[in-house]
DNA sequence: TTGTACGCGTTATCAT
DNA sequence: ATGATAACGCGTACAA
């Protein structure tokens, strides 16, 4: 029986690739790489018992022979994460495409894992690395990047071997602002990110521009400290209810707060966007879905995996990387009126 | 200046640590696998030669002689799914307290792309391979358990190698229609989800189960096709309604077409759970800040991810797996109330 | 209990 | 252009 699905049943090396074609172990090697000019009549030889025989080469070997993993290593903060989980497809995508495989590995926000999952990945000798909005010091990665190619997302540091990659938070913040600005609100209530996170700073300064370019008194007591994620949003809202400050309008600094402070809506009666407009930011998968509608600044997760991938690509062939991030975009749905 | 980090800067490999310890490597080599016994005093020097040194093994090196990786290969469908995320969560926790790394791979719901992932993942020397839900044949699973310690999800095969981790969809579904039942709807739709998945069908089984048992005459007219995600839960509420079938309640086979059922809903005037009550199925981290918060099946995806990954290291290190997913349980949010 | 010698599958170096 | 040979760093028979 000739089965036609090619898959090595025994392991085949590339030293019987050699054999059964009549050449040397090198030049198979040689074709493999291209690492060097092979005669024609040599290079059909091999590819046909490649063909044959089933070959698949052996990472592992060649990685230990000082040859490329083909494998990048990619420090994500939590590989359940819905905004960051997108841009992990993106890289996949790309990455795979051009025959590399991602090693995923998650930070968790603390920057002593955030070592331990690079040293793993180097361990396991992966070409270059991707770190997507990391705990680390600058330093850090400058050092990184001298001793292979790194990507780094939500910084803007420049070096040769390290290329980053950042959003316009500041112009994002400004734009929702202004967006609840344009429509007559004026008490508009920001519910900010950790500020140990720079975004999170950089999107507080975009809410404050657009309100004094607006002429808008910008107010201590409607910002609101927030983590990021849902239940603090909701607790933002609570307390800003019950401080009695009147708002007519939230601006929460990531998606997920804006969810949890749309709940801290319902539940004490008020309607949005009847009652208080809300805008978010990133367009999470469930933005489009949530009820209402939730407007909100897009800022392309997948687009930002797979430039951070395509990156890497161009750092790795020892190209100039060009990739470029978008301009953030409002993206006008249903949870936000005139005042 | 010395530094107390000890990050290798020059590569320090087993035969130093044999050198400067005054041993052999296969002396070190036993030690660092406990393969076999050596003595106390030999031990200790290099104990303290590793530290001194700063040694760590090569991953790579160590799977090429023959040793294990340390490395487990995960498949899943899509990285960034809003379910299976958390189960990869979980992998991640478990494996990585067992000094095991966790290589994840996406199949796209396509058994093509699953086979290269495993292959792939093979090539790559995984010690053993958790299968998420996928594609593949139960007989594909059978053989692949006879080559490596193998997880499935979602299945229900029984063979040494190989182990199953199934959910009880058909007892999650019952209890979801149940629970609308018992709050006396009568005229309950079902949005199934891809008939060609298994979990779609025993859930379906679930929704007529629960029915009989009330006596209440299964409706055709109810049961609207789903394809798991968003848009097809609107889609299939809008079809719902423009057919004129009455209806008071509507159970979702899973939290993504259950949050695009509301959004119909709202859309065209109607209020849950005031003119219609939903339940949705899994407990996605979103459901609980929905608005209203989403009555729901919970299916621990964590627990999924702990549990495959437990039942593992289990095979792994040649022990009988005994783990056991919990049974699913009814989350009673918002979303519900009586007819 | 411990050491020696070899092999894992590939790439790099050095010849030719 | 091609081939032989030596690594890469570790595990494991086998011998002692």
């Amino acid at each position: 029986m000739k089965s036609s699905k090619t898959r090595p049943a025994t392991k085949v090396t590339l030293g019987m690739v050699a054999e059964h074609s009549g050449v040397s172990p090198s030049t198979v090697s040689r074709i493999l790489n291209g690492t060097a000019v092979v005669s024609q009549e040599k290079k059909d030889a091999v590819d046909r018992a490649i063909a044959e025989l089933g070959f698949v080469p052996n990472p592992i070997a060649r990685v230990l022979a000082g040859g490329r993993s083909l494998s990048v290593g990619v420090v994500t903060q939590a590989i359940d994460s819905p905004y960051y989980g997108v841009a992990l497809r993106g890289i996949e995508e790309v990455l795979d495409a051009a025959g590399y495989v991602p090693l995923f590995a998650s930070g968790h926000w603390n920057a002593k894992e955030e070592q331990r999952c690079i040293d793993t990945l180097r361990a396991r000798r992966v070409d270059g690395l991707i770190v997507l909005t990391g705990r680390l010091s600058d330093e850090a990665l400058r050092k990184l990047g001298k001793e292979l190619p790194v990507v780094v997302t939500g910084r803007n540091l420049k070096a040769s071997g390290l290329y980053s990659l950042n959003f316009n938070d500041f112009e994002g913040a400004r734009l929702a602002t202004h967006h609840l600005l344009s429509q007559g609100h004026r008490k508009i209530a920001f519910i900010s990110g950790d500020p140990v996170h720079p975004d999170a700073q950089e999107r507080l300064r975009g809410y404050r521009a657009a309100l004094e370019a607006a002429g808008v008194k910008y107010k201590p007591a409607l910002v609101l400290p927030g983590m990021f994620h849902e239940e603090s949003g909701l607790m933002a809202v609570e307390r800003l209810i019950d401080s009695r400050e009147p708002f007519t309008a939230i601006f929460a600094a990531n998606d997920q707060m804006a969810f949890g402070a749309s709940l801290a809506l319902y539940r004490r009666g008020l309607r949005v966007p009847d009652d208080v407009s809300i805008v978010g930011f990133d367009d999470l998968a469930g933005a489009a879905h949530s009820i209402p509608p939730l407007t909100t600044i897009h800022q392309a997760g997948l687009e930002l995996g797979r430039c951070a991938a395509q990156a890497l690509l161009d750092l790795l062939a020892d190209r100039k990387p060009t990739a470029q991030l978008p301009e953030p975009r409002l993206i006008i749905r249903s949870s936000t009126r005139g005042a």
